[in-house]
DNA sequence: GTCTATAGTTCGATAGAC
DNA sequence: GTCTATCGAACTATAGAC
């Protein structure tokens, strides 16, 4: 097809594509989970074929890894009345909006090895920080029960959708944010 | 082989070996998923073959269909004050032994419709039963989070071994207790 | 043990941008 | 004229089914 101007440059196409095909990936992915999801299928909803998906991301494992690479939270730290108020912050977010990257990566980490370990570290270096302000012999058992509530509610949200979980973020909050305070504050 | 007396009749023999195809079938689901987990490798594991696993169950969704039937929990009644005692006990058991056949299905459910379904229908079951005897219009959401925190326990000490999650059940519960009695009493 | 479908991957060709 | 984004076809391995 032949263009009166260069609105699209080379470079500019490409961009344009790859992002094409990482949106997609995300979709897929976080719909399906890895095994289910195939490069054909990402090519097909990018507007674009398998072999164009290869030269660009090398292998479907390289695509998973951009795809579902999870963004890092904010520093957590203070007292525990602080701890707990960050908490909240943190998961009314995660409740509100429905974080493509990462939930691909949540969906994929129970068949998927690489998947599972970049959901565990990203929650033990959350986890630490917790643990580290929190005071008790149970702290480390405090903080890992934040952490498996968060993962509970969010798996149960976006993916498992559970009666119940369909409210909005403000009346769930209101219900689980004295659980997070809770067990901040022993 | 020639046997010099039955001691074990034809039925028996394959009762036995049934067992062993599915319990061979649970363990590997439960650590690999629907997908990820091969007739061949069943086959394998019971020492049978293939075409054996086929002949006794049909097909390979017959056979996840048989070994993730998630066995259902006694029914839950009472005032709020029993409800969260009957919740505790129940929540106490799932984080004591890893019930292969509940496993199987947590884990698949993200992958495959079907166990997806599976799980739905015993957590909203469950669920039910709770919100119908809490107070108060946000029943259905506190129910909810029951079920959401319940899952999230299960799901971080059995499938993700979460950090701090590998205590005692008697460590875990101590923490997570009171927040089921503060979710059933409102 | 064989058949068949599926899916990751590779490769050569094309055509439009530079 | 050269480069490269794009595409279609084909190769290969795996796994469910019979």
């Amino acid at each position: 097809m032949r263009r009166l101007r260069a609105v699209t440059t080379r470079v500019e196409q490409r961009r344009r594509t790859e992002t094409r095909i990482l949106t997609a990936a995300r979709q897929l992915f976080g719909e399906q989970g890895f095994d289910r999801t195939t490069i054909r299928a990402i090519a097909t909803r990018a507007g674009s074929d398998p072999g164009l998906v290869m030269r660009y991301f090398g292998s479907k494992e390289k695509l998973f890894a951009q795809a579902a690479a999870i963004p890092a939270d904010g520093p957590i730290e203070g007292s525990p009345e602080q701890i707990a108020e960050q908490l909240v912050a943190a998961l009314t977010e995660k409740l509100a909006d429905e974080p493509a990257a990462a939930l691909a990566a949540l969906r994929a980490m129970f068949t998927h090895p690489e998947a599972a370990e970049e959901v565990r570290a990203a929650m033990t270096a959350q986890q630490r920080q917790v643990a580290a302000q929190l005071s008790g012999d149970d702290a480390l058992v405090r903080s890992g029960v934040i952490g498996a509530l968060t993962l509970g509610l969010v798996i149960s949200r976006h993916l498992v959708r559970l009666d119940g979980l369909d409210a909005s973020p403000e009346e769930l909050m209101a219900v689980a944010g004295p659980l997070l305070e809770k067990l901040a504050t022993g």
